[in-house]
DNA sequence: CCTGACTCC
DNA sequence: CATGGGAGTCAGG
């Protein structure tokens, strides 16, 4: 509601700005110092292996898998995070790999096309959706097509696709028709998807993680419907964590290949090391070769590697 | 202990 | 009538 009246009320714009820096004061700037540990220097997390049922991990006391970078100020907190004297922090994240995995799983041949040309894929969906009359600018257009790409694909209705996007709900139903439309293997991934799990009541990635989705037979259409999106989300979120967890146990293998080389962070689709920097570079080549070829799909995985002081420079 | 609002992928 | 998935922390009540 603030956001709507923002756009005629500026004390609704200062109340949101008020409290995302509160947000930023409580749960960082104030509350991360503390927990800096005595002996170390540094703060510990506690990764979480049977939480989140997709197979993703989870980080508590503190999280560390929610650190602002959004925004400038925001990201400013990463600069908080300084390797060792002597050493680098080294961030490696895939490039669309929940959108790579789709492309695999669902056989959507124009996705694989698109991957392995290396082609802009929000550009590719921003064609088939919106065309090239529609007059906004490319990177309005990119950034429509963005949202579409990751949210069609879990169940996102007309109803908040036109929020999100500022349409009305008529031209949200059509983008998404047009989506489909271009992309039809992936509508047909989603249709067998459910139809298998309401058969067997399971789900699965890719390499066997199984999630159980008893309510696709609920008589109430609403349960129902929720775990439809469930469903279509599992192989996806869980397939990506399942790669990802592929590349830590690659990587543990080969990490005293380079002395010093730690593994210190993982967030979902990125991990976080630190080096000596002398082997700075000869580190986030072996990072990115074992993370890029941590499973064979039929399209290519794709990281993105960063060298830094700080966690801040090394995303940069 | 719950809710809403903020943070992340 | 309700309206993409997965998480954690904080303030306030």
């Amino acid at each position: 509601m603030l956001e709507e009246l923002a756009a005629s009320h500026d004390i609704a714009r200062e109340i949101l700005d008020w409290r995302a820096m509160m947000k930023l004061k409580g749960t960082y700037v104030d509350a991360l110092p503390q927990l800096v540990h005595q002996k170390t220097g540094r703060v510990h997390t506690t990764f979480n292996q049977a939480v989140a049922a997709t197979g993703r991990l989870s980080s508590s006391d503190p999280n560390l898998q929610n650190i602002p970078i959004r925004t400038e100020l925001g990201r400013e907190i990463r600069g908080a995070f300084i390797a060792d004297p002597g050493h680098v922090l080294i961030s490696a994240d895939y490039s669309q790999i929940e959108l790579r995995v789709l492309a695999h799983m669902a056989q959507e041949q124009s996705l694989i096309d698109a991957f392995r040309r290396g082609d802009d894929i929000h550009d590719q969906t921003s064609a088939k959706v919106f065309g090239d009359n529609s007059g906004l600018s490319a990177h309005e257009l990119r950034r429509r097509a963005k949202i579409i790409n990751y949210a069609l694909l879990y169940g996102k209705t007309a109803f908040t696709l036109a929020k999100d996007i500022g349409v009305t709900q008529q031209a949200a139903q059509e983008f998404i028709d047009a989506y489909f439309a271009g992309y039809p293997s992936v509508r047909r991934f989603i249709d067998e998807t459910i139809a298998k799990a309401r058969d067997t009541g399971v789900v699965s990635t890719l390499f066997g993680r199984r999630r159980r989705v008893p309510e696709l037979t609920s008589r109430n259409g609403q349960i129902r419907a929720a775990a439809e999106r469930v469903t279509v989300n599992l192989p996806i979120q869980g397939t990506a964590a399942d790669i990802l967890k592929r590349a830590m146990i690659d990587l543990h293998e080969v990490l005293p290949s380079i002395p010093g080389l730690r593994m210190i962070l993982t967030v979902h689709d990125e991990l976080v090391f630190e080096a000596p920097e002398a082997t700075a570079d000869e580190a986030a080549a072996l990072v990115k070769h074992h993370m890029e070829h941590a499973v064979p799909l039929d399209v290519p995985l794709d990281v993105d590697v960063g060298v830094g002081r700080t966690w801040k420079d090394a995303k940069a």
